[in-house]
DNA sequence: ATGCCTGCGGTTCGCAGA
């Protein structure tokens, strides 16, 4: 089973372009964030009948989730469990999660998520990705639990270490290298979650995400924020890892590319 | 030091992204 995670910033304005890419990548299941739009507006029609059926969780503007799969999901959830250590519901209305089980022989558990950008850092947006970055983290502790095979997929808006970024010093200060957001990161990892890329021996410079301004691709001013991390289960049938690059040089691209993990059937 | 691009909503600019 292929499974991809994409940020394709805006699923409408972007359509020709991931229908391209998906005929031509053929995964077996797509997990695509920040479509952009409500799920009444996602055009659902060209993406069946390329043959994936399609579950969404959008929102008006901004972020909005998506799980493409030629194969039938069941144990769909939209949004992630839990409140803030304040009593508070800290979606705030935000669509950034959706999971579900990819059925099969041996089926796999997808979770698409779109983590918070964060920025500016010590404001309101920052406590808002710690706060949800604690909410993954439990409920990743529960899914691990079931002793499931899953992936954690999607945009997490962090630079885990300094070699996942062309220019680290230029990151300092952002909330996507602020040590709690790594640290964050990496107690999320600990808990017994395999970085697929980590897994496959990708080199440093394997970045997802090239800024539109100031010549970001041109320059290879890249960074590595889009993630697969895998159970113990999942890790245990891992076949390869693929960061298609290419997608970056395609008509209106988006900023970011897709990874394509590999698992065995 | 600042803005560079891009998309959205809704109107010709502000917000958000990373």
């Amino acid at each position: 089973m292929r499974i991809a995670t994409w940020n394709v910033n805006s699923v409408n304005a972007r359509l020709p372009t991931v229908l391209a890419w998906l005929e031509a990548a053929a995964p077996d299941v797509a997990c695509l964030q920040e479509i952009k739009c409500v799920d009444e507006k996602f055009p659902r029609e060209p993406f069946e009948s390329l043959g994936y059926n399609v579950e969404t969780h959008g929102q008006k503007s901004y972020n909005g989730v998506a799980i493409l799969s030629r194969r039938p999901l069941s144990d769909i959830r939209r949004g992630l469990p839990g409140v803030d250590d304040s009593g508070h519901e800290t979606d705030a209305g935000q669509a950034r999660y959706i999971e579900a089980v990819v059925e099969s022989a041996r089926p796999v558990r997808v979770g698409c998520l779109y983590l918070p950008n964060g920025n500016p850092v010590d404001a309101d947006k920052f406590a808002y990705k710690l706060a949800w970055f604690d909410r993954l983290h439990r409920h990743a502790r529960d899914l691990l639990a079931l002793e499931e095979a899953f992936s954690l997929c999607g945009d997490y808006n962090v630079i885990p270490t300094p070699t996942d970024a062309k220019n680290p010093a230029a990151w300092v200060g952002d909330a996507l290298f602020d040590p709690r957001s790594r640290a964050a990161f990496h107690a999320l990892r600990h808990l017994g979650l395999s970085d697929a890329g980590e897994l496959g021996g990708q080199p440093p410079g394997t970045y997802t995400f090239w800024d539109y301004q100031a010549g970001a691709w041109r320059r290879d001013h890249g960074i590595r924020i889009d993630f697969h991390l895998l159970s113990p289960q999942a890790a245990d049938r891992f076949r390869s890892v693929e960061t298609h690059r290419d997608a970056r040089d395609m008509d209106r691209p988006s900023d970011h590319v897709p990874v394509v993990v590999e698992l065995e059937d």
